[in-house]
DNA sequence: GTCCATTTGTACGTATGTATC
DNA sequence: TGATACATACGTACAAATGGA
C-alpha cells in the first residue's frame, strides 16, 4: 500500500525556507499590512519572521519579478503602487483574457460547474439586496477566480491571478461604490446564461463587456477621488504636496 | 543646467549584480547553450561568471519566477522543459492576446508604423522566396513583438514577451518546417491587410486565427517528431526508454 | 549503510551608497 | 558643506541536511 504523504512532509518537501517567507511577505502586502509605497526592510523582515537575511532577499527578488514590489539600487526594495496608467492596462488586458474564458466555458462547462457558478451569482444578488458591499466584493472575487478555473488553461489562471495581484495594489479597490452593485450584479447573471446558452461569441463578448464595465466603474472612482483630493489641497493652501513625493 | 546621466554611470545605478547574473543565465538559457533539463549548478555558475553564490541564487528565485527554470527542493535548479500541455495553453493565450493586439492596432496604428510593419512583410516574402526559413523565423518574431509593443499596452508587451520566452522551452520550435512557410507569409499580409483597413474586428480575427494556424502547426509538428522518436525506439526495441525519465 | 557532492541556511565582515542633521 | 548613522550589496566561511552512488 502506497502511503499517502501527511500534509505537512509533503509541505516540507516542497518549501525551502525562502517559498514560505515569500508567501508570508506577500499575504501581509496583499492584506495591506504594508501599503503601497512602504519601504520593506531585510533586517527588519528577517527578524519578524525569525529568519537570517538571505532568505529575505530572495524572496525579494522573487516579489520584484511577480510585480509586487520594486527594488531601487543601494535603496532597499518598496511595495509596489500600481499607476492608474498600468491600472488602465491590467483591465484591458484581464478583458481580453475574460473574453477567451467566456468563449472556452461556453464550449466546455459541465452541470456541475454550471451549478456552481449559478450558486454564485444567486448568492451575490442576496449581497446586493442587503447591501453587503464587502461580502460582494468576495463572492464576486471567487465568482472571477472559479470562472478562469474552469477554463481549464492552468497558465491562462497563473497569470490571472498575478494581474489580480497586482490590481490589488492599485489605490485601493472601490468595494464602497455600493450604488452600481446591482449593475454589476445584472452582468453577471447575463454572463451566467451566456456561458449556460453555449453560444461562445456572446459568452466572450459578456465577459469582455464586463470587465470593460468594471474598468471604466474602477478608474472613474479614482479620478473622482483624485479629484477630490487635489480639491481638498487647493482649498488648504496646497499645503499636501508636500506628501505627493 | 540639469545634467544629463552618462550612459555608464546610468547603468551602474540600475543594474545590480544579481539582474546582470540573472539576464546572462536567461540568455544562455534561450540560446540553447542549457538544454531543457539540464542542471544548473550554482557553485559552477558562481565560478563561471565570477561572482560569489548570493547573486546567483537569487537569479535563480528570478528565473524560477519568470518559468525559465525550476527548482526542487535540496535537489537543485532545472532549466524547464515546456511540456506540450503547456505550450498549448500558451498558443491559445498568446491567441488571445494577439486578438486583443489587432483590434487595437486597426483602432490606432500611425501610417509610419503601417510602414514599418508592413516592409517586415516584404521582408518575410522575399525570405520565402529565397527558401530562408531561419531568416523568416527571425522575421516573424520580430513582426509579432512589433505588433504587440505598437499596440501600446506595456503590461501586456511584458507578459507577451514571457511567454514567448516560455515557448522557446518547448523542445525545439519549428523553425524547418519551410513548406508551411508561403501559408504563414500570406497570412501576415492579410493581418497587414486587416490592420490598414481600420476594422478592429477583422484585425482582431486575422491575428487570431493566425495565431491558432500556428498552434496547430507547432503541435502537429512535435506530435509528428514524436511519433518518429517513439517508432525508432520501437524498432531498436524500446533501447530509448533510459532516456526519457 | 556509508561516503561524497550539493544544497540550504546562518553568521559575519567590508565596502558603498543614501539620508539626515 | 561635512559628518554621522544606517541599509544595502557582495563576499566568505561554516554547519546542517539531503540525495545519490
Amino acid at each position: 500500500m502506497n502511503a499517502v504523504p501527511h500534509p505537512t512532509i509533503a509541505l516540507l518537501q516542497s518549501s525551502s525556507l525562502t517559498t514560505v517567507v515569500q508567501q508570508e511577505i506577500e499575504r501581509a502586502i496583499l492584506q495591506g499590512e504594508y501599503a503601497p509605497g512602504s519601504k520593506l526592510t531585510e533586517a527588519d523582515l528577517a527578524q519578524k519572521l525569525g529568519v537570517s537575511r538571505g532568505p529575505v532577499r530572495e524572496a525579494f527578488r522573487m516579489l520584484d519579478e511577480a510585480g509586487l514590489v520594486r527594488t531601487e539600487k543601494n535603496r532597499g526594495v518598496f511595495v509596489r503602487d500600481i499607476p492608474i496608467d498600468e491600472a488602465v492596462e491590467i483591465f484591458d488586458l484581464r478583458a481580453s483574457m475574460d473574453e477567451l474564458v467566456g468563449r472556452k466555458l461556453a464550449a466546455n462547462i459541465t452541470p456541475a460547474q454550471l451549478k456552481e457558478i449559478r450558486a454564485l451569482v444567486d448568492a451575490m444578488e442576496k449581497a446586493v439586496k442587503a447591501e453587503d458591499a464587502y461580502n460582494y466584493h468576495l463572492l464576486n472575487l471567487k465568482f472571477h477566480d472559479r470562472l478562469v478555473e474552469m477554463a481549464g488553461n492552468s497558465k491562462l489562471t497563473a497569470i490571472y491571478r498575478k494581474l489580480i495581484k497586482e490590481l490589488s495594489l492599485f489605490r485601493r479597490l472601490n468595494l464602497a461604490d455600493g450604488w452600481l452593485l446591482p449593475i454589476s450584479a445584472n452582468e453577471h447573471r447575463q454572463i451566467l446564461k451566456a456561458i449556460a446558452s453555449g453560444d461562445q461569441d456572446a459568452a466572450g463578448r459578456a465577459m469582455f463587456d464586463h470587465a470593460m464595465d468594471s474598468k471604466e466603474r474602477t478608474i472613474d472612482n479614482d479620478l473622482r477621488r483624485q479629484a477630490r483630493a487635489t480639491e481638498g489641497a487647493a482649498s488648504k493652501h496646497a499645503k499636501a504636496e508636500h506628501a505627493e513625493r
